[in-house]
DNA sequence: GGACAATTTTTCCGATACGAAAATGAGATT
DNA sequence: AATCTCATTTTCGTATCGGAAAAATTGTCC
């Protein structure tokens, strides 16, 4: 409250603003209704639907919940490719090739940005040494389906397990992990991932 | 700033600076670096990791960008039963069946309340009649792959697509849409959803 | 141990958030 | 016209935010 805020443009605030009052005008809610339902002054709420306050996080948790509505949709993803409404079709073998160090996988769907999921494809190579000195972490949540041969899935401070086509597995991706082929043939597999920061999808998540 | 702010329990404000001193931390950041990154002051991050000061607005658009984080990420779900460290394998087979008008599908890890991504298969009878009346709608995203057969997508909107083995598709799932085999042969598909809401995974996404 | 650098926390102060109350504006009624 | 009600905005005092600098703590090296 020192250094003034207009560090920031005043549009976010104002937009902020914007967000809160069509809310209530959807509802035909008066400021007085808004200000029981969420325990806030009126004033604050005038002030703030008009960009000329910023509210703090304990007092915007505190508006959302009393208005019931979810905090996310004031701070809905500005700059994201994914579209509302969008719709993008892979077809086989449309994909971008990234490699790593253990593994070559197959992006898809590389031109939308900052999607919540990041589906990838990956082929382990039978035989490969993988470097277990190494494993991948990144923050959010993975999802493994097997699709083709078998796999060893190492996480740290668990018992490699071994999957095959069908089978699939779902963890915090932060813990340490590892994929291997686990037969004598190539396996396949599907990644989807939760994409934990608003990376550009073609950086590694998986490095 | 004149009401007293305890009006909300400290645990908020808390688990949003546990966040963001999670956050640094995982990237082995000094404050002075997330300091240079989002132009908030040292003193200030310090204090918000450690709860004894809530951001305004501004401050959290300002610092989100500047460390490269999607502000959504201080919001996940709370009371999620996702565990840190979680990992769960679930063998070929292992599903709970659920059934809309539509599909019945194979929910993969029902356990797992609260996941970040909602992974399922299903089956699409081949000449199954689908009710076009009713396009499926449900905040969030979608993943598609379909794993055998044909598929055709049809979106709100949009011409029907037909999808084979191999192909995928992303899109807005609060747009609506419908799948339906599209050959003499049942088809098998994989699905993964984002979870718009904290709600019980067991509850239809998809309805 | 001491010296030094790096990191974090504390202090202090100006600016702003925030709420209660007053003022203003608009519409309805007499 | 005056009066009343309702909704919104403005005012003003207090608490807290937020930053710069100082102090404290931690880590490293000799």
């Amino acid at each position: 409250m020192s250094k003034p805020q207009p560090e920031l443009p005043d549009s976010q605030r104002a937009e902020f603003g914007r967000r809160l009052h069509e809310i209530r005008r959807n509802r035909g809610w008066t400021l007085h209704n808004m200000a029981e339902a969420s325990g806030l002054a009126v004033s604050t709420i005038s002030k703030v639907e008009r960009g000329l306050m910023s509210l703090t996080y304990d007092r915007m948790l505190q508006l959302a919940r009393g208005i019931g509505v979810d905090m996310t949709e004031f701070f809905s993803s500005e700059g994201s490719s994914f579209q509302p409404g969008e719709f993008a079709v892979a077809p086989k073998g449309t994909f971008e090739r990234a490699e790593t160090r253990n593994y070559v996988y197959e992006m898809l769907f590389p031109q939308i940005r900052n999607k919540a999921m990041v589906p990838m494809m990956g082929s382990l190579k039978a035989h490969d040494l993988m470097d277990f000195d190494d494993f991948v972490r990144h923050p959010g949540q993975e999802f493994l389906l097997v699709l083709e041969g078998a796999v060893t899935v190492f996480a740290e401070g668990k018992a490699p397990v071994v999957l095959r086509a069908g089978d699939s597995a779902y963890f915090d991706s932060s813990r340490g992990h590892l994929y291997a082929s686990a037969g004598a043939t190539d396996a396949r597999i599907l990644v989807v991932c939760t994409e934990a920061e608003t990376t550009d999808p073609r950086d590694d998540p998986r490095a």
